[in-house]
DNA sequence: TTGAAAGCGTTACCAA
DNA sequence: TTGGTAACGCTTTCAA
């Protein structure tokens, strides 16, 4: 830890005094171009760099946000959800640029359940993603949804919470539409429709919306909440099998339990697109490699990280939250 | 952005001085009990939380590390290698586990290229990991290796950067030894060898050892570094089959590639393992859903994580490197 | 065991 | 356009 330089060694060597070489380097319209030229060259030759410490300090904001990814309670980094890690790169691209960093913390149990970055003067605002299956942090961080508290979420089990979510009916619907499409006349959703997951619920209402205006009533398969998303769909299409019900064609809440659909039909011998249609929901790189690939319903996630980030902001801001919704688009693959 | 508590705040409810509650909050032993318990029920009351800015600049020290991920330059969210995003979840854990907080930034292009979060007082040091298909990236990361910095990076493009890295010549062996197991006599390297990916060479070497060992002369693919990773594994397969060499295995440098590779044989018509066994590196997640599901060498994700952290914390500490080696396992999956 | 006071390195106000 | 000075909210040294 070696000596560090301040503004008042740039100070000395520029000939000004502390608060010129302040105003030099933010560009403050007050100083003449020649100090700030004299400014920013003792600056270089010192290699100074400003203490942001010091300046949040003194100007009471952090110009960071926080994100906190949720995961199930043990879970390791490759169990994760890929597609949090997508939202986390998307958040990460918008909060860079709007000039702002990004302070990440992955929380699964109560021993590392911590929300109050704001307090703290750690961050300005804060954004929740991950897993509607950890109900202990999502109790955790809803009692922390005061009103001044400047935070916003992804998906959410509550609606009452600020959150940002996909088009999910609009989605449910074109998977409905996709599958008729395809020739499909008994398709069935298999997800946690009731779950914390309220998303899932939207999901599946867009769905049977559709299928009913086709003259179709949806059927569904509850699933054990308790499940990785991938045993639920391996699970549903076991109880699916054995209930006898008659199917042609799948919507998988998500994409991890599509991929367990896939799995669990090529293990029945049940071969897919022949005989049954499978779309999901999500857009995780792993469909790319499934066999066939899978069919999936992917939001816009770089719209998903601008709206996040907006939201937040606008939070900050004091502003009303703006659209909160993102776009989602078929994406046609083998399944 | 409401009216903020302070330690003066707590002090004067507690009827001591301010001081004393930050010795009480911090857990100093001089301090009595009884007034202890009163700043505590203060502060409590209050909803205080403590200054991270206030503390930071005053210690000096940020209790934070930054986690730069390099991405190839456009690269969006949903294509960067997963095996990023659980290595960025193992530094996570292993980060908390000592306390630290994790600044995280996506790095791309020269326009948003910044390591200087210790000198600005944003961190206390910085991990480095992501693709070497970014040239640039790395170039500008070298030229922050003053001795004094301490930062730490997975991988490298060159040995002489501070680097942990897989045990990938034992991988390499591993993979190898794998192969023969199988009965398999022709086996083929696909990877940039000579790449700026370091690590590609080690699994080379540690493969045409152990092959050398079994009276086999390891054959190898080279590739075009521009094309993305799992690009080099279609086309280094095409090429494989234009050459007309013969083959029964492959050992791809890292999964994505070997998914690649899965692709283009399955494209080919050529079935797995039947007629070829692969072999990836990584143990990305993506390898569980392919078809067949991927076999690989897998990282200790958690020891990984473990060992960017202790290095760079050891670089803070002014202590020397300790063991940078990640030990990997066989993880047999389908093909 | 507690209090008084200094200081961390900025930004911003007020004068000049 | 620049300089002097206060203030941001803590931690730490020194006295009591």
């Amino acid at each position: 830890m070696a000596f560090r330089v301040t503004a008042f060694d740039v100070a000395q060597r520029a000939g000004v005094t502390q608060p010129t070489v302040s105003r030099a380097l933010n560009g403050s319209p007050k100083v003449s171009d020649e100090t700030r030229a004299k400014v920013l060259q003792a600056a270089q030759e010192l290699g100074y760099v400003i203490n942001q410490n010091a300046t949040r300090l003194r100007r009471g904001e952090t110009m960071t946000l926080a994100v906190v990814l949720i995961g199930r309670a043990g879970e390791s980094a490759t169990e994760t959800n890929p597609f949090y890690f997508s939202l986390l790169g998307s958040v990460a691209a918008a909060a860079t640029a709007r000039g702002y960093n990004l302070l990440v913390s992955f929380q699964d149990s109560p021993e590392n359940f911590f929300g109050q970055y704001d307090d703290a003067r750690q961050a300005d605002g804060m954004i929740v993603i991950g897993t509607t299956q950890n109900p202990e942090a999502w109790a955790y961080f809803r009692g922390l949804d005061h009103a001044d508290k400047a935070w916003v979420c992804w998906g959410a089990p509550d609606d009452d919470l600020r959150w940002v979510r996909s088009e999910n009916e609009g989605g449910g619907r074109i998977a409905a539409r996709y599958l008729l499409d395809c020739g499909r006349k008994q398709p069935v959703f298999i997800g946690a429709r009731t779950s914390q997951q309220r998303q899932f619920g939207e999901r599946y209402e867009g769905f049977a919306e559709e299928l009913r205006s086709a003259g179709i009533v949806a059927t569904a398969i509850e699933v054990d909440e308790t499940l990785s998303r991938e045993e639920q769909g391996v699970e549903a299409v076991r109880s699916l099998l054995q209930s006898g019900q008659a199917f042609d064609a799948i919507f998988a809440a998500c994409d991890l339990t599509a991929l367990g659909v896939l799995r669990a039909l090529s293990d029945s011998g049940i071969s897919v697109p022949e005989h049954v249609s499978v779309i999901g929901f999500d857009g995780i790189r792993a469909g790319n490699y499934s066999s066939p690939p899978l069919t999936t319903i992917e939001p816009d996630f770089q719209q998903a990280g601008d709206l996040l980030v907006q939201n937040v902001l606008n939070r900050i801001a004091g502003e009303p939250l703006t659209e909160r919704r993102v776009p989602v688009q078929l994406v046609k693959r083998g399944s």
